[in-house]
DNA sequence: GCAAGGTC
């Protein structure tokens, strides 16, 4: 048997289609789909199954007895064994089986890096199992029957070069990213959940989050000061017009300007020309992410439904680096999809074109074309955001075939005595391209009509008191187009590294806001192990791959390089132990802070109680005993936006898989809860108030008896007790004293 | 419990 071995079941079941003389068989292997057909008859009768992978179907860690964090040193990861684990094991088990059966293999995953490496790990499983079987490897760019009949008929070898040059990415990766994720953590005293991650491509990233903020935090605003009119014409037409001075820094200068201006505006000059947009290119990942981003969706969400449009065969493959349509894409076909249904007046309008030339980006790779619609579909068979999405493609899809848009522009020169003022205006005279694709589209400014010496009214003038503003922070959209610049991450992973910073609680908000605990992070690592923090890493380990698949280099030779780079780090890291420790603890701590106390001036942190509960106390304690609940679970992220009645930090808690919940002022929030408590209350038939201290829930024989040792003989004294003095005497948690006084008159002592 | 990269 013929095995035929692609990196995801999609394109098994396409491959076999094209392949098979007559339909293939969908067979089922422990699980996985495989498609099986024939070749020739009788003696030359060649049986085939085609199986898909699902990506990786293996990955690598560490012998689990480095498992253990506080045990094994983060140094000790550096020489550590590396092992390789099934991550797919029904898919492991079916190639096991297919694989004794197979007289040849040919391997048919993605033409690319990545996919080189998945091909040799499913080799290598076939291996154990059948060690002499022949195999080979087919390599093409799409996924259409004459570039599949050409690849087949013209297989060549494996690239083992290749596939370790992918391969000594996940060692430095794992290496690099565990012992530092496992430094860090230990260092800021942060384990279990709250552990503080680092890696080759997160850190760089969280870097440019964190230098932007520091940016902004240094900046400072100088006033400036601007003057706009507001002009008539003799028809009574008006429009605006700016002092050709656009800031006037100086607030005496303007106020000369301003106080000079008159009834009167002279129009000087009339320039009138034109402006032509090109139209977009087509759609990789990271411009399809933008321009979803542009119309409200996260990139996370966008790639969800991306991923589902394309299960659904509504559009071609997501994830993709290529800016240009292969040759083998039928262009016109794929329009005439659209001759009917929703798209039909747009579709009609290219199809009337002789020549179709789509636009093409700097970008062209060999593993999948770029995104464009492959069916069609209805409103009616989409959600909404679905439908946002699909739209989206198609409109981008045809904009690419269409003509530039062609503006008119007009910029009109003013005089009021003496002072010169501007103005400018756009009209789009010839939509192009926007027709297809109409978002964000500027909008038109248009004047009324008007000749050179006309003379105009000046209804209105106005200085504005303005400010330089601070660089903005960065959105998801545009955070993930920085990354494809610098190199990090590839198109499938960019938006699942920033979700990670969302969920280790690195980020939060949109725009993106770094918390002080990445400042701690990163000023450690900036410090201590810059090579992590920077782009560069990745591009010299571009270039070590790129020598690994030339044959240039050996794969132990760079891992071996890299990591003495990673001992050196830790030689620095074991030198500055304890300044670490605190600087990170004093990072960390700013996270706490909640704001101030009302009862006695000193500072609300969030705390931990013994059993590990979570609560904001005041750091007076046990002077003061305020208090505020917090949620039990999640992940607390103290915001920089601060309650104006209660003077608190409002506060964003996340759980993993989960939308963050907003949960504002924790003052606010508590007395929020205390009131829906009770109208439950209210509307609960009336506990009778207790009588006797022995009426108490929790309050057996023993403990009446310590507590009137304690001189509580009554309700009312219970009531009255000091809740903390009370609890040491009798030896009971401080929450138990609260709840009987709770029971006793209806209120918390002190909160 | 650690990374980043595939895929769903």
């Amino acid at each position: 048997m013929h095995l035929i071995v692609t990196e995801k079941n999609i394109a098994a079941r396409r491959i076999a289609a094209i392949l098979a003389p007559k339909n293939p068989k969908k067979d089922r292997v422990s699980g996985v789909d495989v498609y099986r057909y024939e070749i020739g008859s009788d003696e030359n009768r060649q049986e085939t199954a085609v199986v898909g992978l699902s990506g990786h179907i293996v990955g690598i860690d560490f012998p689990k007895e480095y498992n253990n964090w506080q045990k094994v040193d983060a140094k000790a990861l550096i020489d550590a064994d590396i092992i390789t684990t099934p991550i797919n094991r029904k898919i492991v088990t079916a190639l096991k089986s297919l694989g004794k059966e197979a007289s040849r293999v040919t391997i048919a995953t993605d033409y690319d890096r990545e996919g080189e490496l998945i091909g040799v790990e499913a080799l290598n499983i076939i291996k154990k199992v059948n060690p002499d079987a022949p195999f080979d490897r087919v390599r093409y760019s799409a996924i259409i029957p004459k570039a599949i009949e050409v690849a087949f008929s013209n297989p060549t070898d494996v690239d083992f070069n290749l596939a370790d040059a992918g391969h000594s990415r996940q060692v430095i990766d794992l290496v690099w990213g565990a012992a530092l994720t496992r430094y860090i953590s230990l260092a800021a005293g942060r384990l279990g959940k709250m552990f503080l991650s680092v890696g080759r491509v997160q850190s760089p990233t969280l870097s440019l989050i964190v230098d932007k903020e520091k940016e902004r935090n240094i900046f400072v605003p100088t006033p400036y000061w601007e003057i706009q009119t507001e002009l008539k014409n003799a028809e009574g037409e008006i429009f605006s017009a700016q002092h050709s001075t656009r800031r006037f820094l100086d607030k005496e200068e303007a106020t000369k300007a301003f106080e000079k201006l008159g009834k009167q505006a002279e129009l000087k000059e009339i320039e009138k020309g034109n402006k032509t947009d090109q139209p977009p290119i087509p759609f990789s990942t990271t411009g399809f992410i933008s321009a979803a981003n542009a119309i409200g969706l996260s990139p996370s969400n966008a790639m969800r439904i991306a991923e589902s449009l394309y299960t659904n065969g509504y559009i071609s493959y997501p994830r993709t680096d290529n800016t240009v349509y292969p040759d083998t894409l039928d262009l016109r076909a794929q329009i005439e999809i659209f001759k009917e249904g929703p798209f039909k007046e747009y579709a009609n309008a290219l199809l009337e074109k002789t020549e179709l030339v789509p636009t093409r980006g700097k970008k062209e790779t060999t593993d999948h074309p770029p995104i464009y619609p492959a069916s069609l579909a209805k409103n009616a068979d989409l959600k909404e955001e679905e439908w946002k999405v699909y739209e989206l493609v198609v409109r981008r899809f045809f904009a690419t075939f269409a003509g530039p848009s062609e503006w008119e522009t007009m910029r009109l020169r003013l005089d009021i005595e003496g002072e010169e003022f501007r103005a400018s205006g756009a009209r789009l005279v010839e939509p192009g391209w926007r027709w297809y694709y109409p978002y964000n589209a500027p909008e038109d400014r248009l004047f009324p009509e008007l000749r050179e010496g006309d003379s105009l009214e000046v209804i209105n003038k106005e200085m504005l008191d303005k400010e330089t503003q601070p660089p903005g922070r960065y959105g998801q959209g545009r955070l993930i187009n920085i990354m494809e610049e610098l190199g990090l991450g590839t198109k499938a992973t960019r938006h699942e590294i920033i979700s990670k910073l969302y969920s280790r609680a690195y980020i939060h908000g949109n725009p993106i806001q770094p918390t002080n605990t990445s400042f701690a992070v990163m000023d450690t690592l900036e410090k201590y192990s810059p090579t992590i923090t920077k782009p560069d890493m990745t591009k010299l380990l571009e270039e070590n791959m790129d020598r690994i698949a030339e044959g240039r280099v050996k794969e132990v030779a760079v891992l071996e390089e890299s990591r003495e780079m990673l001992k050196q780090v830790f030689t620095e890291l074991d030198k500055n132990r304890e300044r670490i420790i605190e600087s990170l603890q004093a990072g960390l701590r700013e996270d706490k802070i909640i704001g101030t106390c009302s009862l006695c001036g000193n500072e609300l942190m969030i705390r931990r109680s013994k059993r590990g509960g979570r609560f904001i106390g005041c750091n007076n304690y046990p002077n003061c005993t305020f208090s505020l609940p917090l949620p039990k679970s999640g992940q607390i992220i103290v915001t920089d936006k601060s309650c104006e009645a209660h003077g608190m930090h409002h506060i964003r808690i996340i759980n993993q898989g989960k939308r963050a919940w907003d949960l504002g002022c924790p003052q606010c929030n508590f007395i929020e809860w205390q009131k829906t408590q009770q109208q439950e209350q209210a509307l609960q038939p009336k506990k009778e108030r207790p009588k006797s201290i022995k009426d108490l829930e929790g309050v057996g024989k023993a403990t009446a008896g310590k507590l009137e040792e304690a001189g509580i003989t009554s309700v009312e004294a219970l009531a009255e007790a000091d809740p903390i003095e009370l609890a040491k005497i009798i030896k009971i948690s401080v929450k138990k004293v609260k709840n009987w006084q709770v029971s006793c008159n209806g209120t918390v002592e002190d909160a």
